[in-house]
DNA sequence: GATCAGGCTCTAA
DNA sequence: ATTAGAGCCTGAT
């Protein structure tokens, strides 16, 4: 199966856009998801490259230890990422989200 | 092309 | 529970 660049990344986006409210997914998980099995790497890549004005609930992909792994800071020097989760209830302990609690189970 | 770095993950200690 | 090292694959130099 052919599989251009451009088409890869829709669909990981498509996945993405996939996770519900109040539930986070690891990068390996999209990835598995999209039908890529080992490019979780390439999901980062995919979200760093997004820009603000996208609609995709890219909050909700966090790593597979259940932290964040962006710095992106707001004008408070809050971690935008994470005060995104909090909004939906998506919660901490000890700097650490509980996948057991929160992954999205497809 | 060859190399390197990257919003990762698994496994072993 | 952490963490270092090795795999993996893609995109940038």
């Amino acid at each position: 199966m052919m599989n251009d660049t451009n088409e890869l990344q829709r669909q990981i986006l498509e996945v993405i856009a996939l996770i519900p409210f109040g539930k986070v997914a690891t990068y390996g998980q999209i990835a598995k998801l999209a039908g890529l099995p080992k490019h979780a790497r390439l999901v980062g890549t995919v979200l760093k490259n997004l820009d603000e004005g996208s609609q995709l609930p890219w909050h909700r992909v966090i790593n597979s230890q259940g932290k964040v792994s962006t710095i992106n800071l707001d004008e408070n020097g809050e971690n935008r990422q994470l005060k995104l989760l909090k909004n939906e209830g998506v919660l901490l302990e000890n700097h650490k989200i509980k996948l057991k609690d929160y992954q999205w189970i497809f």
